[in-house]
DNA sequence: CAGGAGGTGAGTCAAGCGTCTCGCCTCTGT
DNA sequence: ACAGAGGCGAGACGCTTGACTCACCTCCTG
């Protein structure tokens, strides 16, 4: 008995798999967990209710290729702008991360994961790279190239990187989740991002005083 | 007019309405709004499922008198401390604000507004001053002192205290969020508020260059 | 002792997750 | 090139769960 690859069906399951992921994205990041039935789910995606469950055997389990597909998605790595100019290359960063952040749909991803993180050990485990750990990455490579050009003066390139994106993220993007309705306007974001630049240049430029550089705000993974 | 006053089953009904909301209020903050099921609230509560629908005739009536219920207990105002040191002042008004956010439950309401609140209209608007609007209003009022005494410069105390809080936040707060089990030690949130005074100790020394004062970050009330 | 307000327990109805059988489409042996 | 077979897809089904009600009972007030 040959175990042959019928590739038709294996392409027809493919599309189906990709259709049924499309839909159940957008009805989880609508609705939430609970409030999504998988038949509309199946109906959206145009397919019936026994191939999703031939494709995801239980719910939990499209949940979580769901929410996995939507993360994997954006960009992968940020590129890190030339040292020399600290204010320019903080902007071009804080501006980047303020785009990931206010990205539509990236508001309704973090709220869903932070709904059911308690619920889902496999997403709790991978899904806060999807905007920050990126930017943390980028950011605290570019702040070491910095100090390596004798440009800057910084402990910890890590707790700078944090602080940096933790000031632009409550500004942009946690309101966001609370009020859900809310949101700034261009120049407004844009205001927000040149005060953190100020600041961290302020806190950069000064002499350390510090007695040792303590790393914290980089525990993305344990 | 009947206007009378049966003050006994006034008394059973509170009685009866608290511990309603007690056990809501656990289950709700350990199982989110789907998960919990109303029998089972009643039941906790030592009450009939009759009894509950006479005091809330609706599921969504129960969540949000419970949410509002447990955002209003907290402490009402934070005291802001003299001015004259800026290190010490950040210092204790940081603690304060992390001791909140690390209070056990805080996180547990927080993603329950977060994952509800696109349902429920009245929460969006009363909720985000649970920890962060009298941090904020503390932290805008001690840097307004700081500066009429002549010993700082800083161009919008708003957009400073929003910048200070959110660097405090996204160490010890956010994570746990996203990660659930997520946790800091005593020491790291303690080198997490240092380095956050630091930064913002060293952006107020500084020489202001800027050209207007612009607000951002306190728009928490339309 | 009568009236009535509130609590109680047994339902009702709907919705949704997870099967089960029938029909259709594609692939292989001669 | 044609017939049979195997697997996939579609729609109906069961069973549980959970949000809400109705006839009675209990206990206070006047």
């Amino acid at each position: 008995m040959p175990r042959e690859l019928p590739e038709y069906h294996q392409r027809v399951a493919d599309q189906n798999r990709a259709a049924i992921l499309a839909a159940a994205e957008a009805l989880f990041l609508d609705g939430g967990y609970d409030r999504t039935s998988l038949a509309r789910v199946a109906e959206n995606a145009g397919v019936s209710k026994a191939t999703l469950f031939k494709q995801f055997p239980t719910k939990a389990s499209l949940f979580e290729a769901t929410v996995l597909a939507v993360g994997r998605a954006p960009d992968g790595v940020v590129a890190a702008p030339p040292p020399g100019d600290l204010h320019a290359g903080l902007m071009a960063l804080g501006r980047e991360y303020a785009t990931v952040l206010t990205r539509p749909g990236t508001a309704e991803l973090i709220r869903l994961v932070i709904a059911e993180a308690p619920r889902f050990a496999e997403l709790r485990e991978r899904t806060f790279d999807f905007g920050t750990l990126p930017a943390l990455a980028a950011l605290g490579r570019y702040l070491r190239a910095e100090r390596d050009a004798g440009l800057v003066t910084v402990d910890s390139p890590e707790t700078s990187a944090a602080q940096f994106l933790g000031m632009i993220a409550s500004a942009v993007f946690w309101p966001r989740l609370v009020h859900a309705g809310w949101s700034i306007d261009e120049e407004e974001t844009h205001r927000a991002i040149e005060e953190a630049v100020r600041t961290m240049v302020a806190r950069l430029a000064h002499t350390s005083a510090t007695p040792r550089s303590g790393g914290v705000g980089s525990r993305g993974r344990p």
